[in-house]
DNA sequence: GTCTATAGCTGGATAGAC
DNA sequence: GTCTATCCAGCTATAGAC
């Protein structure tokens, strides 16, 4: 019966390369087509396969956009959780925007899959996108660090830099007209959000965000 | 000869207010299907006429999405530059924010077209963009008036100007988590950006931006 | 699981009568 | 200018043989 089982598992592991390759696929395509022009018919033909094929692994166009999802949230985490080699308080709160600038910057076509919702009839299920909550705890996390813990500030945070890549992708692309405004803008904010002495321990400074990006 | 004239001039104004009804109905059905989904279809229809003759309007879809853009794009000039009417440099500051997140909440589909290019192969004609450009000269005066003219200032007030109504959109969208922020937002700007003293004369403090949002 | 073949639909755009 | 009728391309998704 061992035997069995590991015959299950060797089928689940080989069914899992097939829908991710399936998946590099569909990244290929859209990095270069636009993510809305992601057509089955030209996934398959990219992954190698025909399109009956792929609805062997996912059973719907939407499963595909949520799975590239889910990897994308998971690249997110993992880039924005690596650790900092800074030991500054504040220097981990510029590396955590530069790093964020560059994740999105490096693949427009997955910001926007992952940040900008533009297909038009699909949500990521909670699975996909569980990892992207991570992310933005750790953003929360480097500002604490930094002394701030008051929702806004997170809020503030947070619109900032979403402004700052959103303007840098848009009107920049390429460049760095907006992303070398990074340092200049973390002392803005910590001149205004930066208790002066370093605070007295409070009772529970959780936040409750609903937002996304760090 | 004169009664030509004006007969050519009354065919024109009849083949305007066409022209306009039809990009009425285009704006009614993306409001509530979604950008991408307009269909010259659907178009039709709602305008009350068929397909064929949307082509003797507009020669291809583009165009109408052209046609709207250029409507945005002067109601949003025109929703700017409304006088302010009040006094305070630092008012007619939060005045403006407010007045911008209240334009791109107030029609999500519309702030896609304008902000975001969504639509897969579009980009606006420059006629139909100039108006935007006027928006943005008005809130670098806005900032002028405050003593603020280096360039980099103005690109850090596009960018989270242009975060806050995002993060608004995507994560409250129909609440205030974020646009109360204004107040907050203009308060740390002010204090990292503006000159201390009235600034003496400067020669040519001209910008070369070439961003769109205010 | 993988293929060939195709259903079933919707899209943009056009021909040609009136 | 406006219609009816239609073309043709693209799409997602499925049936059925192997």
């Amino acid at each position: 019966m061992s035997k069995a089982l590991a015959s299950n598992e060797w089928r689940e592991a080989k069914r899992r390369l097939a829908r991710d390759s399936i998946v590099d696929a569909a990244w290929v395509l859209v990095r270069d087509e636009g993510l809305a022009a992601l057509s089955l018919r030209d996934l398959a033909k990219t992954a190698g396969i025909t399109t009956p094929t792929v609805y062997s692994y996912f059973e719907s166009k939407h499963a595909i956009y949520d799975a590239m999802f889910a990897r994308a949230a998971s690249e997110f985490a993992e880039h924005m959780t690596r650790p900092y080699d800074v030991e500054d308080p504040r220097t981990v709160l510029v590396e955590g925007v530069r790093r964020f600038v560059e994740f999105c910057t490096e693949d427009v076509a997955r910001y926007q899959l992952l940040f900008l919702r533009t297909v038009p009839g699909f949500e990521p299920t909670p699975d996909a996108f569980a990892p992207s909550v991570r992310a933005l705890e750790a953003a929360r996390d480097r500002l604490a660090l930094n002394g701030i813990t008051d929702p806004r500030h997170l809020d503030m945070w947070t619109a900032w830099t979403t402004g700052l890549v959103d303007q840098q992708i848009s009107n920049d692309p390429g460049g760095d007209r907006w992303s070398r405004l990074i340092d200049d803008f973390v002392s803005m904010f910590l001149a205004h959000c930066k208790p002066k002495r370093p605070p007295a321990k409070r009772a529970k400074p959780k936040a409750t965000t609903r937002g996304v990006r760090p």
